[in-house]
DNA sequence: TTAATTTTTGTTATAATATAACACTATGTA
DNA sequence: TACATAGTGTTATATTATAACAAAAATTAA
């Protein structure tokens, strides 16, 4: 079963928080937050990103090289990601559109290409920076 | 006329490279290929990479840190970027698809949010790396 | 249960990507 | 001319990410 991975113990930590931060997290704040925890190493917080992405526990935001956690409990979800992101305010939402993912899952190009997924980034300014 | 912008030497410079290249150049493997050039410097390239990337004249591929050439000539289309990625050979090609943009263009989430840009990365595998 | 294999760990060092700060030059414009 | 704006060149440094290696832990297979 996939999606019902056992972590280590690291994993653990680093998914920990994660899902604690409503927004994404770099992953030399993530180290820094962890040191108390006995994580010392950049290498052991990219280890631990790199398995939790591969499992779809958390998304990476690409354009600010930051990382997420998914909502999504069925969490098959490394495949499809897409998500806001406020200009000002650097907030980040993770967006599940139905009629969105539909059209990107079956988008086909005429080069041959066989896709397996995507990821896809808004970018603007949110309600609250609208009206300042 | 913003998109007839007069580029200074160390843009046209960098932008040459960029045109040239069919696929993505990373900003160092830039730095190295204008040296004989004249420009020494990591921040000479990104400062001309920010302003080409401003004005539309190349695009940004957020998941491989690296730059490619617009392609289309009118080239007021920082806003809204389609790519194709092979994770194979890293094959990287802009993609056109008019229903796709503008499904893309009209997209609004129920959260208030105004966008003003959007980035699409389509990831898998290309015809010649599938039959491999 | 041992041995073999794979995965994860801890560690040091270093590579790759990107920006800060400052003095100076060129260009535009009022 | 004076002023503002944008770009330059430079040094130093910050930020993001991986290589390489030895050891420990977990998994699997005999």
């Amino acid at each position: 079963m996939q999606n019902q991975q056992v972590l280590t113990k690291n994993q653990k930590i680093v998914l920990d928080i994660i899902e604690k931060s409503s927004q994404p997290l770099k992953a030399y704040s993530i180290l820094f937050d962890v040191k108390k925890k006995g994580i010392n190493a950049p290498l052991q917080v990219y280890r631990a990103l790199d398995k939790l992405v591969e499992i779809g526990k958390i998304h990476k935001i690409e354009s600010r090289n930051a990382f997420i956690a998914c909502k999504n409990s069925k969490c098959q979800i490394t495949k499809a990601t897409v998500f806001s992101i406020c200009e000002n305010c650097e907030d980040v939402k993770e967006i599940h559109d139905h009629k969105l993912s539909e059209h990107l899952k079956h988008y086909k190009d005429n080069k041959g290409m066989k896709y397996s997924k995507y990821n896809l980034e808004f970018f603007g300014l949110c309600k609250k920076c609208i009206n300042k």
